[in-house]
DNA sequence: ATGTTCACTAAACATTGTTCATAAATTGAA
DNA sequence: TTCAATTTATGAACAATGTTTAGTGAACAT
């Protein structure tokens, strides 16, 4: 049988490289992904990484950059699973938490370390810029819907929600022996009070309450 | 002069080791702190330091501790600045953001490190309670005001502030790219929409919000 | 066939945390 | 004071890390 063109053969030996680096991640962590370890799963030399990826910075770039494709493929399949605009808010705050339930360490590469975000955010992978759009699209549907109080910033909103999501999940990445509840729990009372507020309504005629 | 007892010059030894840590952290971040940059700094060879503390891990939690001092300590000063409530849950907020400007570095070793927060809000030192206890204490206010609406759970609010708080600080810390606005808008934003609510009340004899 | 490119490896380097044998300094008692 | 014991510190070493380099065949194009 004819060997496989050489860019073929090289193109798998980067997937088999990166698939290996994922599958490490997954079992023992971030903190284990190791050249060495890598090139041995990938039966290589470690050397021979280097001649596929810039780094081991570029290989987490990469497992950082397929993470954010799947949280946008879950987030993307949440936002059309609900048309009420409410449910929808709830459906994919149940998506971005499931999906840093399944792959934590996926979610603290992309989210929580120093180097990476900025690169993977600002990058011209547009994955997080999409994913975002999505939070800030229910919150359009919202108001196409009349369902928000006047003048509402819808931007500023997303952003809230935003970081109402990364924050229950990000917390319970590194406090969970302080936060018993479970992520679902927790996000679900945040975004009720988010949505629903936290004040009572002043009675008529009195003077209106802080802003 | 009589040279002053052991024990005294080993807690100086221990107290230097510790400051020269914390001043590499501040100048160059988390990363940089070696055992032997810190020995350098302070004088000692690598494996002097070891006499003094367990582990480079136990330098750390030690920093991470005292910071977690000063984060307390801020948020002390920030509640008995506002006895009004909603400001006292502001100036909170305030504080918090303000700690995590000064010394990112030392917030990241605090809440975002994987090994770390466990030790630190679960372990004997009462410090990481005690803040939490702050901003619980702020929605008991508020409620004691009669400023709440009925039938809300106390604890789940101030985990829901605290949700947000970290939420702000610690997506502004790795996606500041993203997020243009300062925390302190964010922030603001944020907290005026939990407390004032974001769904449009339903006309009276309409069916309720959903939940 | 032949020269060139490519894929790969073994070995090495610098840097990390950590340990160990050893030496110096300090201390308490004889 | 003298002397043994304890404490404090060091330099060298070890294992593991990311990365670079020189060298070696194999695959390729001509």
């Amino acid at each position: 049988m004819p060997s496989p063109p050489r860019a073929r053969r090289k193109e798998d030996a980067r997937a088999r490289i990166l698939a290996e680096a994922r599958h490490i991640v997954l079992e023992q962590g971030f903190e284990a992904l190791t050249m060495r370890r890598i090139a041995e799963a990938a039966g290589y030399s470690a050397a021979a990484l280097y001649l596929h990826f810039e780094n081991r910075e570029a290989i987490a770039r990469e497992l950082g950059e397929s993470g954010m494709h799947s949280l946008l493929k879950a987030l993307t399949e949440a936002a059309a699973s609900a048309d009420e605009p409410v449910k929808r808010l709830r459906a994919l705050a149940l998506a971005y938490v499931g999906f840093a339930r399944i792959e934590p360490e996926t979610y603290r590469l992309i989210f929580m370390e120093p180097s990476f975000a900025a690169s993977a955010l600002g990058g011209k992978d547009e994955a997080g810029a999409a994913a975002f759009q999505l939070l800030a699209g229910a919150f359009e549907a919202l108001d196409r819907a009349g369902r928000l109080r006047p003048g509402q910033d819808l931007g500023g909103l997303a952003l809230t929600f935003w970081i109402l999501l990364h924050g229950t999940v990000s917390l319970k990445l590194t406090c969970s022996a302080f936060l018993s509840p479970p992520e679902e729990d927790l996000l679900a009372a945040a975004l009720d009070s988010l949505l629903n507020g936290v004040l009572a309504p002043e009675p008529m005629g009195s003077k209106q309450p802080e802003r």
